[in-house]
DNA sequence: AGCCTATGCCTAGGTTTCCTAGGCATGGAT
DNA sequence: ATCCATGCCTAGGAAACCTAGGCATAGGCT
């Protein structure tokens, strides 16, 4: 399945609800949510990790006391912030597909 | 609002409603469809048609005997077939997307 | 007549986004 | 001892979209 702009919708949407989680979590965090419509490679998640992290919407830090090496992520508030905003531009996406793709079934409907 | 990857399903639709337009109308009939949300530029349009013509989902001609010139498109059978493809995959993505946004809502509902 | 706007087509080039294809290190199971 | 899963990473390419133009003509207005 392609991401298509929306991995930052999805990337936010985990981190938020999920709390601290660290990439590889977050990878398979979307594959869960979304019964394995999403498994989203790791050279898209983490890149994309470090973008939002440049843009001050996440910050992250290498956990310790754990078998492995973790960098984790968290949201901050811009991030909370944009997390609204992308959901908000992800429903107005919907509606105006489905308002394109739907017209014709809606014409057809009284 | 930004397009993200679904412009072929966009342009699919409405070529498979409207019958044979011409690239200016549906870039209109996408802004009206929408009622708005969708202004998408001729410089997105026009290359996009061109690359359904080479991949062969579309076919166009010249029109004759209007005012001005205009180059008219048409789904091909196989034109047809995408649009039904690329509505599944759509709605594929929308159910994604909503299982990982909606995960915390769900969660809190019985 | 001259001008401006809407119609209608087009391309070149840049930016962004994502994926492919690797590399590297370690813990646990066989 | 070996192999797989975990866990991180980058470089480079491909695709998609937009910006920013250019070009031509019809029709309305002054």
């Amino acid at each position: 399945m392609d991401i298509r702009g929306h991995l930052d919708l999805l990337l936010l949407a985990v981190l938020a609800d999920a709390g601290p989680v660290h990439g590889y979590a977050v990878i398979a965090a979307l594959r869960e949510r979304s019964q394995g419509v999403f498994d989203i490679p790791e050279g898209t998640v983490y890149p994309a990790l470090h973008k939002l992290e440049r843009a001050g919407l996440v910050v992250s830090r290498w956990e310790q006391a754990t078998p492995r090496r973790r960098r984790v992520y968290e949201l901050t508030p811009d991030g909370r912030v944009a997390r609204t905003a992308k959901q908000r531009e992800w429903r107005g996406l919907v509606r105006g597909v489905q308002a394109v793709i739907g017209s014709a079934t809606l014409q057809g409907m009284a």
